[in-house]
DNA sequence: CGAGAGTCCTGAAGGC
DNA sequence: TGCCTTCAGGACTCTC
């Protein structure tokens, strides 16, 4: 399930294939995804050149100049660039041909995912309009947290998964930085110190950086034409590890559950 | 405004 | 074996 590592390592693996490179043909066989595919989609892209390629959170922006493609993975959407043709499969739904040959590849069982147009020079969409800032960038810290959080009473968990607070932080993650800071993921997002949130500052950032970096490694399998998407196996502390002893201290490792995700902790790391 | 539930979708997993 | 139910997940959207 794509979160913002595997984002940015898929903007990662096409920037070097398609920036600059000129859209000969897009195709789209299936556009009903979160929300309908533009009918003008192919139209609008025909001979475009990709001049850049962008984050923003888990959206990724194709910037053409004139306009940019909003394309975001869902969580079961993958964006694979195979180097020569090949008979699309059921949930290949949508492909972009370019003129050197590259062909990017669109798949997503369950279209959770998104294709949109922007049109004119700013990147400007409801859609982008009220999220928080890039976790990896200066503007989230501590005291970004600590600020948004006073007088909110939903749990920590929520509150660093909901995107107007900070991108990027999905349900896998969030268990993780909250473990690695060692606080309950229960705990009401008001009531927490501001050292407790620079320390959930800090691993949020050390838990999504590390991950970009083990992603790096899976670009190679990226671009492979037969290979799987390359989501990389992730060494998590308490993600999906309910009964499994702690790898700090040997407590079982204990699921509970958070609006209608589910979470994983410690009951002793984690206060 | 915040909180919580509902929603889209498919495939995997579990129960009977 | 096969059908049915439940769950997984991002994040927008709706209701209160």
């Amino acid at each position: 399930m794509p979160e913002l590592p595997e984002v940015e390592t898929t903007r990662l693996g096409l920037i070097p294939k398609i920036r600059g490179e000129r859209i000969d043909r897009v195709v789209v066989r299936n556009g009903r995804l979160r929300w309908p595919v533009p009918k003008t989609l192919p139209r609008v892209m025909a001979g475009q050149i990709v001049r850049e390629i962008e984050r923003r959170g888990k959206y990724l922006l194709w910037d053409c100049g004139s306009g940019f493609l909003l394309s975001h993975l869902g969580m079961s959407g993958s964006l694979r660039v195979l180097p020569a043709w090949q008979t699309p499969e059921t949930h290949d739904h949508i492909d972009i041909a370019f003129d050197n040959g590259a062909l990017v590849r669109y798949t997503d069982p369950r279209r959770f995912g998104a294709m949109l147009w922007i049109a004119g020079r700013d990147a400007v969409h409801p859609l982008l309009d009220s999220l928080g800032p890039e976790p990896l960038s200066d503007a989230f810290d501590g005291a970004h947290l600590f600020a948004r959080s006073r007088g909110r009473r939903v749990s920590v968990k929520e509150f660093i998964m909901n995107g107007q607070v900070v991108v990027g932080v999905g349900n896998i993650y969030a268990s993780e930085s909250l473990f690695l800071s060692g606080i309950h993921p229960s705990r009401a997002a008001g009531r927490l110190s501001r050292s407790r949130y620079e320390r959930l500052a800090a691993a949020i950032k050390k838990t999504l950086a590390n991950a970009i970096a083990a992603g790096g490694s899976s670009l190679r399998n990226y671009v492979q034409a037969d290979g799987e998407p390359g989501y990389f196996q992730l060494n998590t502390f308490v993600y999906d590890g309910e009964g499994k002893p702690c790898r700090i201290c040997n407590t079982p490792i204990r699921g509970m559950r958070h609006g209608q995700r589910s979470t994983y902790y410690c009951p002793a790391c984690q206060k």
